[in-house]
DNA sequence: CACACCATGTAAGCGGTTACATGATTCC
DNA sequence: GGAATCATGTAACCGCTTACATGGTGTG
């Protein structure tokens, strides 16, 4: 899934919900990670250092000296960082949305972002367009070669999903407005 | 997506259908991408060379000397292989079966293996039953956090694509007897 | 006192991506 | 004659997985 170092976002991203250790950010990903993510501790504790490295996250200065344990918290500079991460596809150059991309953001906003929120999920919707016409034509295609009977059940598959998607994400952008 | 060099098996399922070049193959993963895989050169060529180092697959002798194509064919041995990677997910051991392995296999199969077919079929059907029924408790805990709406729309989108594909598998299977 | 859980890491290896390198053939 | 496409590779890097290593804390 990941490109540019996607673990380092997430982190960021729980972090702006509370301060954590690596522990605690481990058991999140394990609990959550059916919709979207999951990291074991061997890359999540590197990672953490390297933020702590570039101040991004900060040590929460622990008033128990005979503890291991290591809080962090975000800093202003990782704030922003996070920030611009999930505001990236927002920019105008940008023209589509995949869906890991979409999900992993939208794990992060909460009805207080309504307006990131409605504009990914117009963003979206809008690549789902474009994807669901091309698989249309993928349709049409591979029903004339039936030795690719499997592939044809995939193409239906993805097309039902993508359709559904794109229903789900008009009638949430329906309800907001 | 890959864990057990799952190239290795999607270059010997293409070369069931018939022989090909390194370029071939790479031409159908584009074409053929967004329903299941995509590849390099700097990955498929290598892979290649490995292939016909293990003896899977054998170099198809040219009856034109002064090309420097390199037409590739399925060894017995390579057949037998890839049967094997097929019909994994149908050993009394394994009791699911997740949406990568499924489809990588789906898209080998005709409907001349209906058998395989619906075995894989009724075992994805299964393993999605479970996987709805962990969603919808999932649920029922998130809408308690309005904070995590952005969550909640992801578990609603994935629980939608899971029954839609139950849907489907469980009808394609009725079709069959 | 043993076992589960809390808590933080290092090392090796592999699969996958990006960039680099080379040269033939075909089509306008 | 230039551009696109055919055709086959190598090298460097990076993220991710698996295995290994260590020790504290809490509970039955």
């Amino acid at each position: 899934m990941a490109r540019t170092n996607t673990l380092q976002y997430m982190i960021l991203g729980l972090l702006t919900r509370q301060q954590m250790t690596g522990y605690d950010i481990k058991q999140i990903f394990d609990k959550e990670k059916a919709e979207f993510w999951t990291a074991p501790f061997s890359q999540i504790y590197p990672e953490l250092n390297r933020l702590l490295e570039s101040n991004l996250i900060a040590l929460v200065k622990s008033n128990d000296p005979n503890t291991r344990k290591k809080t962090y918290q975000l800093t202003s500079t990782g704030k922003q960082v996070f920030l611009d991460w999930l505001k990236k596809p927002l920019d105008p150059s940008v023209t589509q949305l995949n869906n890991d991309d979409f999900v992993l953001r939208l794990h992060f906003l909460g009805k207080d972002q309504q307006g990131i929120l409605t504009k990914l999920l117009k963003l979206r919707s809008q690549t789902l367009k474009v994807e669901i016409a091309q698989l249309e034509l993928e349709l049409t295609e591979v029903t004339s070669h039936p030795e690719q009977y499997g592939r044809e059940l995939i193409i239906k598959k993805e097309l039902a999903n993508k359709k559904s998607d794109e229903l789900l994400w008009h009638n949430q952008i329906s309800n907001f407005s």
